[in-house]
DNA sequence: GTGAAAGCGCTAACAC
DNA sequence: GTGTTAGCGCTTTCAC
C-alpha cells in the first residue's frame, strides 16, 4: 500500500493485482486483440477489485483526443444584457430539441458535449481557446444571428466544426439544414387550399438565412398561385415579437384571412392577438406555424405547422463533426433535410 | 523547427522563443509571482508569436482538476422511450433557466459544464464513471423524480455534488431549494384576498418533495383562512397534464372559482380548458401559477404566479459545488431561497 | 502474446 | 528570480 487509499487506483495498481504489466492491462481496457483469454479474465477481475477507472487526462494526453465536443450557442452579442441571451436561447424549446438530438447521438459514442454560450468577443475567444487547448475535439454551432463571426474564426483556426443551418455568407464549413423554401411552400399551398384570399406572413429576423428562405419560398409559392403581393411583418422568433407583428398586420390589412408565421413561438403570439381582436382561428383567419415544437401543442386551436426534424438534424450534425474529428482532411459537407406538413386545427 | 508545423505549440516552444525555461513560461501563464517584469513581457510576446494555448489534459494530469463539472438531468428511467425524457426536460423552460444560471456563474471561473442525462441504469453509470475518471470535478444534479438513485450513489462514491432541490429522502448532500410552502402560501393568500370561495389546486407529481411542499403550504394557508377542504388534481408538471387535471377539477367541482397550479406550464394548460368551458379568467375563476417562467407571459391573460429565482439558485448551486471541489472535507450545506408573488392578470 | 520503456505537455518541488 | 528535474497516468512502439 504505497499510495494513500484516497488516491484513485491506476493502471499500475491493476497490473500489480493481476500480476501482469501495465501494457497488458491497457490492452484489455481498450479492447485490443492479442491478449490471452485467461489473462483477460484475470485483469478484468483485478479492475473490478480495485475499482479502476481510466484517467481521462492521462489518456487524452497521449491520444490527443478529449472525448468531448463543444455545443455552442452563439449570438451577435450586440444586445444589452449578457445573461438574457443565454436565458432566452436555452429556454427556447427549439434549442432543447437540438441538445436532445446531439445527446442522443453522442450517448453511444462515449463523447460528451460541453455547453457554451458565445455572445461576446470575450466568450467567443473562450470557445476558441477551449478548442485550441484540446479541451474539446470540435464544435457544434447553433447560431442565432447572421453576422456571427465565430464560423469563420473556426475555419481560420482549422478547428473541426459543424453548423446547424447554413452560414450567412458562404464558407467552407459543414452544416446541416432544412429545405426552408420547401417548408414555406407547404404552408402556402395549404393556406390557398383552405381558400384564403388575403394571405400575410410573419417572418423571422431577415438577416438570418433561414428567415429569408422561408419568406422567399412562401412568396414564390403564392405567386405561382396567382397572388403577387404578400404583406409581411418581421418578427424575432419570440412569442412577444409574434404578437407585435400580428398587431401590425391587422392594423394595415384588416382583411387578412391567412397567416404564415416563421416559427411556432411567433404563431403562438399571433394567435393571442387574433383572439383578442375577435378573429376566430381557423374560420376567420387560418394560421400556420413552423418547427412543430412544444408550443404548437400548447395552443388552442393546436397549431398546424411545418415540421422540422430537429433531433435528427442535430444527431446528423454531431455525426458529421465526429467524422471531421476522425479525418481532419475531410472536405466540408452539407446535409439538407426535408420538412413535412403537420395539419392540426389552426389551418 | 523540430516538430511538424501541424502540432500545436507547447510550453517548450514558447520557452525556446523567449529564451527562458519551461518553468518560467509556466509561471507567467499561471500568473505566479516572482517573475521579472521584463521577462514577463518577453514571454507574453513569445506566447503571442507562436500562438500558444496550454494543453488541458497535461495540466489536468498534474493538477488533478478537470476544469469541468457535470450538469446532469436525472430521471427515474421508468418511462418508455429514452429519448423522450431528454427531449422533454431539455425543452422545459425551467431547465433552460437552470442552465443559464449555471453558465452565468461558471463563465468567470474558467470551468465548463458538461451536459448529461441520467435516466437509466446505464446512463447513471456513465455519469459516475465520468466523475471517477476525473473528467469532471463534480456534479450538479437536477432531479425530476423522487426515487432517483443517483444522489446516494454520488454520496457513496464521495464525489462532490450539489442538488437542485432537497432529495426525496434525507441525505448528507448539499442542495439549494426554494421555500415552496411559503410560495404556496402567497398564492393562497392572494386567491382568498381576491374573494375566491371554492379554491382548488393542480399539484405536481406527489412523490416529488417540491410538489408535496407546495400542496401542504397551500392547504395550510387555506385552512388558516377558514377553508378546511381543498380539491386537488395531480398533474405531471406538463401543459397537457394541466389540461387533464383542470378537466377533472371542473367535472367534480363545477363551482370552483380559484385555482393554484403548481407550475406555469400546468397553469397554461388549465387556462386553455377554462377558456374552452367558457370560464373567464380572472372574473369567473382566478388562476395562479408557479415559477414565473416564459409560458407565464405567453398566456392571455398573463399569469399571476409565484416567482422562483431559478437563475440565482442555479448560480448558487454551482458556487456550492466549486466550494466542495476546492475543499473536499466541507460538510453539506443547504441554501433556501424565498419566493415572491408576481401579480399579473390571471388573479 | 506479453513486457520494458519512452514520452505526451504540464506543474511543482527543489536547487541555485 | 530562474532553471532543473521528477513525475502525473496513460498508450504505444519495439523487443522478446
Amino acid at each position: 500500500m504505497s499510495r494513500p487509499p484516497t488516491a484513485p487506483p491506476t493502471l499500475e495498481d491493476v497490473a500489480r493485482v493481476a500480476g501482469v504489466s501495465r501494457a497488458t492491462v491497457s490492452r484489455v481496457v481498450n479492447g485490443t486483440r492479442n491478449v490471452d483469454r485467461r489473462i483477460q479474465e484475470v485483469v478484468r477481475a483485478a479492475i473490478e477489485e480495485v475499482g479502476y477507472a481510466p484517467n481521462r487526462a492521462a489518456r487524452s494526453l497521449v491520444t490527443k483526443r478529449a472525448g468531448t465536443i463543444a455545443l455552442v450557442v452563439s449570438g451577435s452579442g450586440e444586445q444589452g444584457e449578457e445573461d438574457s441571451f443565454a436565458a432566452r436561447v436555452l429556454s427556447d424549446p427549439f434549442f432543447g430539441r437540438v441538445a436532445s438530438g446531439v445527446l442522443g447521438f453522442l450517448r453511444t459514442r462515449g463523447v460528451h458535449p460541453v455547453l457554451m454560450v458565445a455572445d461576446t468577443e470575450r466568450t467567443r475567444e473562450d470557445v476558441l481557446a477551449f478548442l485550441r487547448q484540446g479541451s474539446a475535439d470540435g464544435a457544434l454551432l447553433v447560431s442565432t444571428h447572421a453576422e456571427d463571426p465565430l464560423p469563420s474564426r473556426l475555419i481560420d483556426a482549422k478547428l473541426p466544426a459543424v453548423l446547424f443551418a447554413r452560414p450567412a455568407r458562404p464558407a467552407p464549413i459543414s452544416y446541416v439544414d432544412l429545405d426552408h423554401q420547401a417548408g414555406a411552400r407547404l404552408a402556402a399551398d395549404l393556406l390557398v387550399e383552405r381558400g384564403c384570399r388575403q394571405v400575410a406572413t410573419i417572418s423571422g429576423p431577415l438577416d438570418v438565412p433561414a428567415s429569408q428562405d422561408r419568406l422567399t419560398g412562401f412568396r414564390d409559392a403564392l405567386a405561382r398561385h396567382g397572388f403577387p403581393y404578400v404583406p409581411i411583418a418581421e418578427g424575432g422568433f419570440t412569442a412577444a415579437s409574434g404578437e407585435a407583428a400580428m398587431e401590425r398586420l391587422l392594423a394595415e390589412h384588416p382583411g387578412v384571412d391567412g397567416v404564415f408565421a416563421a416559427n411556432d413561438l411567433m404563431a403562438q403570439g399571433a394567435l393571442l392577438v387574433l383572439h383578442k381582436h375577435g378573429r376566430r382561428v381557423p374560420e376567420d383567419v387560418a394560421l400556420v406555424g413552423f418547427d412543430d415544437s412544444s408550443p404548437a401543442l400548447a395552443c388552442r386551436p393546436r397549431l398546424t405547422t411545418v415540421r422540422q426534424p430537429v433531433e435528427d438534424m442535430a444527431a446528423r450534425m454531431a455525426s458529421l463533426l465526429l467524422d471531421h474529428v476522425d479525418e481532419p482532411g475531410l472536405p466540408p459537407r452539407s446535409v439538407i433535410f426535408e420538412p413535412a406538413l403537420v395539419v392540426r386545427e389552426s389551418a
